[in-house]
DNA sequence: ATAATCTCCGTGTGCGGACACAAAGATACA
DNA sequence: TGTATCTTTGTGTCCGCACACGGAGATTAT
């Protein structure tokens, strides 16, 4: 069971390599007859080139870019930078590197300067977390223009579809969340708050948004009568948050169960734990290492995950297989929508 | 940012290629002073090689052998199978292939002839499903002795330790499992049951039983009143089955939910719909096809999943990255343990 | 002193494939 | 018929690394 050269298949259809790989590469120069034989012994050995070879031989390097929103250490994106990292290291051997950059999630100017400045890099391939739909399309037609594969992380732009997309399909994974809450709230399942952020910027097409309509979905189909207060936080001023939080479960004591769609459990986490309020059951999105404390310590419940690192790594690997290893990209890829709690979440880093 | 090669640290150590190769590879006729010189200057530089180039370089094959149960197609072990085969594309650029065979579960002597056959091809790697320690010792002595890496898969035999291992950790898994029925049983957490299967086979350290040690661990920390019926069923003759699930739930009409911590979940489930029962809770393992068809109609309510694909690709992987790339492996990895509901498998088959 | 042996080291070739270059054959034009 | 041009093809070199081979210089034996 011999792997098939291109050695071979010259060997085969009495031609010389140069010829077979011209006729690979699809390169003119190459008579009508010979083309023909010689892609029929391709197609008939089915030959896949040896693509570590292939790189080698080709020593050409590739330059990625990557536009994600500015974040503090700690949060959510972070996550997604390591995953980047982790995937040049593992693509270290073809030559590849990646220029990191960042706009301002409250700024659609930002968006439109750092996406010039990547197009002036004349990269490669390109990742990056999209804004609303038309403040993307400029930067992807320019991308498309020059040829220039890029991918969507974190949310899908299906208006401008690229290479792939790779993210959690938020509607579901609300629907999921209602589920999973109901599921908790028991007997409790006439009222239920959502904890909301004031200001959620101009990133995806709004991920917190389709998660509350998923779930929303879902209360409107099962859970019809039950009440949904809301209540508005400004994840700044943790003096403010908190007394906000005490108003609101001084006026709702009966409130037992509640979520929050953006990544920020923790400020309430916090606040249960601070007040030594056990009676509440809270669910959130994301493993940010105050999630977690707050998970593993009781104050929150359920953690939905979506594969941040994973989302990196995918992003970054899909560039590759397209533009070295030429392989087939799946274009839209989901998350698995993970569900933690402080039985299972100790076996969810290593993923 | 150029990547370091072997030329570059010859010229500054003032050798030649060949001298620097000797370093890398231990190999001797290389005075105290060249070593030393080369040494530094490579670690200095934090000098890695091109694997690829490496690996095409030196031209070895590598073959692998993997020993799994006996099983039917569309059972749990095809999945890991699945993994086996997407490894061995993956890494075909190595010229790895991979051999597998089968032992009989229910049979150590199958097992000690199925290694013995293994061992004669000589191969450069093994992956395998323990058996019990005592029969898994004669086998890995012997790999030892031949100096043959060997990698367990489902589960762990820490008397003998392997590469790595990958799979679940079961006896956390049944705890969680109990964290989760009890969540779904709320009021009625009275009496619960555990469905078994007699005759569970030799295979691992029994998967099965550790996940029910995990599981009466929780109940018995949280639960310690709530009655545990136990029914053993054959997964074999079908009526037989139906006649004691019939049995069962007659006499235990106030038993509302219950568990299997084998794959044959869809037993019960398949039944629960045939009687179109529908005030049962049925949690169970493994995402076979039967029981996923259950989940979606409702009559499981949760799967838990152990990423059979995942273990048998990162199996192979590890054999690959120990002795092609010459990297870490780490001792023990845990699959995550996910849970599966009607509302998020869908996203769940990429992974 | 010469041959034999040993230590240390550089060079050359090949792995599979990409690509530049040149050569051979075919065709066109003077 | 000779020359220019185009088409088609083969050969050689390089990518980064592994490894075989052989040579230079030092050391030991005769």
């Amino acid at each position: 069971m011999e792997r098939i050269r291109i050695k071979d298949i010259a060997k085969m259809a009495d031609v010389s390599v140069g010829t077979v790989d011209r006729v690979i590469h699809g390169r003119s120069g190459v008579s009508e007859s010979s083309r023909k034989r010689v892609e029929e012994i391709l197609k008939q050995l089915d030959y896949q080139p040896n693509m570590y070879a292939s790189a080698l031989a080709s020593n050409k390097k590739y330059a990625f870019a990557c536009l994600l929103p500015q974040h503090q250490k700690g949060e959510y994106w972070t996550e997604v930078e390591a995953g980047i990292h982790n995937a040049v290291e593992t693509y270290s051997d073809f030559n590849v590197a990646v220029q990191l950059s960042y706009y301002d999630p409250y700024d659609y100017h930002s968006f439109a300067e750092a996406s010039g400045q990547i197009l002036a890099l004349e990269p490669d391939g390109v990742m990056f977390a999209p804004t609303v739909p038309q403040y993307t399309k400029p930067f992807t037609d320019e991308l498309t223009l020059h040829n220039i594969p890029y991918i969507y992380i974190d949310s899908n732009i299906k208006e401008e579809p690229a290479l792939s997309f790779y993210g959690q399909n938020s509607h579901q994974s609300g629907y999921f969340a209602a589920r999973m809450l109901m599921l908790l709230a028991g007997e409790d399942a006439q009222e239920i708050v959502i904890f909301r952020k004031i200001n959620e910027g101009i990133v995806g097409s709004n991920q917190q948004e389709r998660r509350e309509i998923g779930f929303r979905e879902y209360m409107q189909e099962h859970h019809p009568a039950c009440r949904i207060w809301e209540l508005d936080l400004h994840a700044k001023r943790d003096s403010e948050d908190m007394q906000m939080l005490d108003e609101f479960f001084q006026e709702h004591p009966t409130v037992k169960n509640g979520i929050t769609f953006n990544s920020k459990a923790y400020i309430i986490g916090e606040y249960l734990l601070k007040k030594e309020k056990k009676d509440f059951n809270l669910m959130g999105y994301d493993l940010l290492q105050r999630n977690v404390d707050c998970l593993k310590q009781g104050s929150i419940f359920f953690l939905i995950a979506q594969q941040p690192t994973l989302q990196g790594f995918d992003g970054i690997k899909a560039l590759c297989e397209h533009l070295i290893l030429k392989k087939e990209i799946t274009r839209e890829n989901f998350m698995p929508i993970d569900l933690l709690t402080k039985e299972n979440i100790e076996f969810y880093y290593n993923k």
